[in-house]
DNA sequence: TTGACTAAATTTAGTCATGAAGGAAGTCGC
DNA sequence: GCGACTTCCTTCATGACTAAATTTAGTCAA
């Protein structure tokens, strides 16, 4: 029913990740934002601020009444640690609390080999190492389903991974090699790990469109296609962790020859627009040849072959369909599009917006569709942003792990 | 964030509302399916001992501990009205507090007519001038979108409303006429509007499948196709309060001629597997003459005939899909399926089945479907229980109409 | 029938956050 | 320059809920 907070952690820490992330903000603006009254903003400051964690800036111009005066962050520099996991490398960066890329590495990896986790460990801890700032915690992606941020255990089948321990056995490594700050010892280093698409999501919610809305769908655009479902502000995973997998919506026409999927299925909507499908389909036209990439099939649409532009075309005309039945199920303010695969959207678009819109009931047909620019480190940076992203996920999702964010970020 | 109930009177009537739907519980378990702990619970059902609403009953044998001290409501009689709206009639039923339907009656109705709302408010009044027994609250449920509970503004396009004013309406009607108990004067009396495959999903959450899972669906099958959504207990109604609409699911085939849906566009999923489909497709094939009926499609699939049965499995086999995709998008533990539709359900399932599982990720292959018997009342018992489900609903979705619902339950 | 054990309920001593009322610090119109 | 107004922030009393410890009421085994 209402109850209240466990741990008396949540709201200062809170307090602490939107100062952190959103720059300096007014008491008021602080309740708005996170749903308080101003007389708890008010107790809550004036603890922070006399222990020295939060300072108070300068007033801002008022219109027409009390001028505000802004909250800061005093002096702490926190960062936290973001990895990505592919099937041959782990993305890795070091982020700021205000969402910048401190720094950014790439290391080989492969999942498959029987120490796999071990070695991701020891990636972690390198980086740990060289690492100056406080740091608040690591985060995780992974493409396959975790079970919860908190416990960490994956299915990822384009790894090879079947109930991988990577949380539990990321955090002993991590134990180990830390340095060793008056904090670490005592309340452990948290590492949160989760799906890669809904670490962008996460993303989304401290830096990009989860500011101005509540609800909306990550949609990524690459090897797969996946889909982060944020609402309410706080990420949904569905019952078994399992939600947004709409790489796997059946589209297929009755009676056609169906594409194999890599979940062994046949029909999905990755089997006919994932990274393979595109050069599939690009060989099978004669656009490519066997050796042929993606850069390859972009550069060709680019430069005016239409048999290439046509190709994403009807990769954009069936993800059109397949969103606009998502949009219909979930209802989400917004979309925005993201992944490795946006880079070529001028060319999908001419496919998706006409199917997208005409499969849309009236009073859907507006849904905003945001197609932000790709870096490669974006990965890496949403994992990253799992660690701040937990003092406002709704309890029990950051669990223990968020627990232990929360301690860092209100420790003096 | 976190945070308390604005009013005290969320825990109390969350008290009452359970024992009334799930008869003599002890205090653990209240505390359990509450999410409370168990000292709130004796503080609360102290009072509400005290105060005569509830009363101590037999203790049940222990197993191996104190035995439990069953607690259940102390004769009061409170029932809740529910009225589901149709294009040509309105059904109304009298539900008690344990879901059983005291009476019901259908009138009959022009959606069409100018003073149709009027209309609509008299039934109501009529029907509540010959209750006995306290009113707690009027339960509505619409074939369309209605924007919160509390409002009840409602867009049917099959009712030719576009932001009908039901809620206010009927509140101001039944606020007229209603019999005038101590309560009722200084309160008004509760009326919750929303969408009626809604209102089944809150049936099923006091009575039916809700009591053994948080998170499912209720799709139903009949002149459309429906999809209310529960996530931890509560109606997910989406950004716009259209969430579900997987009726409107664009599932075409590519190249082929398209049907055409009520909604305007082409390809929707109702307009293959609705009502109106399967008669145009049975008559499309002879199986039916013009002016045949479902239940002489169903008759004809019973005696044996194959193309009646075909034009079942055909169905079943789209819905299946669809339904899949939608288990994707959405992950819930579990299905349940409803509607005048399932009557016919094993003609369904044998193109639904096959279609259906294939087409799940493996992970998701398990997920169960149960369908449940239907009865003409459903409906209507379905908006009663609108009524009895606020106090369980997250604050906001029963809105100030909740509060007035938990004020009733909660009242001497 | 006595003691060990278990589970349910209660008491106690808090914590967390709130609403209401009021003070503080500006702008604006005149 | 003075009151009206607006907005931001704070104080205070209080309510809701909780965790932990304790009491209560049974079962079970010897």
């Amino acid at each position: 029913m209402s109850g209240q907070s466990p741990r008396g952690e949540l709201v200062p820490a809170g307090v602490v990740a939107l100062l952190g992330t959103r720059g300096p903000t007014s008491r008021t603006a602080i309740a708005r934002d996170l749903g308080l009254s101003p007389a708890t903003v008010t107790q809550v400051t004036k603890d922070l601020i006399a222990r020295g964690i939060v300072e108070e800036l300068e007033s801002v111009p008022s219109s027409g009444g009390r001028p505000a005066r802004l909250l800061g962050l005093a002096g702490r520099t926190g960062v936290a640690l973001g990895a990505k996991v592919t099937a041959d490398h782990v993305a890795v960066v070091t982020v700021e609390l205000d969402g910048s890329v401190r720094s950014s590495s790439s290391h080989d990896f492969d999942p498959g080999a029987t120490n796999a986790l071990d070695r991701l460990g020891e990636i972690l801890t390198t980086e740990i190492a060289v690492l100056d700032g406080e740091l608040l915690g690591v985060g995780v992606g992974v493409p396959g389903s975790v079970d919860t941020q908190a416990s960490g255990i994956v299915d990822a089948p384009t790894l090879g991974w079947r109930a991988a321990q990577v949380g539990p056995i990321l955090r002993q490594a991590v134990a180990q090699r830390v340095n060793r700050s008056k904090l670490t010892d005592t309340v452990g280093t948290p590492v949160l790990v989760d799906n890669d698409v809904n670490t962008l999501a996460a993303a989304e919610r401290l830096y990009g469109i989860g500011r101005e809305h509540s609800s909306y769908l990550v949609v990524t655009i690459g090897r797969g296609i996946g889909c982060g479902m944020v609402v309410d502000g706080t990420i949904y995973r569905g019952a078994n962790g399992g939600a947004g997998e709409i790489g796997h919506l059946p589209v297929w026409d009755t009676g056609a020859e169906l594409p194999r999927c890599t979940c062994g299925s046949t029909g999905c909507l990755e089997a006919y627009i994932g990274a393979d499908a595109l050069l599939r389909t690009a060989h099978d036209r004669g656009v490519l040849t066997r050796r042929g990439t993606l850069a390859d099939l972009l550069h060709a649409a680019t430069t005016g072959n239409e048999q290439a532009q046509a190709v994403y075309a009807d990769a954009g005309e069936r993800l059109g369909r397949a969103l606009a039945g998502v949009i219909h199920t979930v209802d989400p303010e917004v979309v925005v599009l993201l992944g490795e695969g946006v880079d070529a959207w001028e060319f999908w678009q001419t496919g998706f917006e006409p199917s997208f819109r005409r499969s849309l009931l009236p009073a859907r047909k507006g849904v905003p569709v945001a197609v932000e620019p790709w870096t490669e480190d974006q990965w890496a940076r949403g994992a990253a942003s799992l660690v701040l992203a937990s003092p406002f996920d709704s309890a029990g999702n950051g669990g223990e792990q968020g627990r232990l964010v929360r301690a860092r970020l209100g420790a003096s």
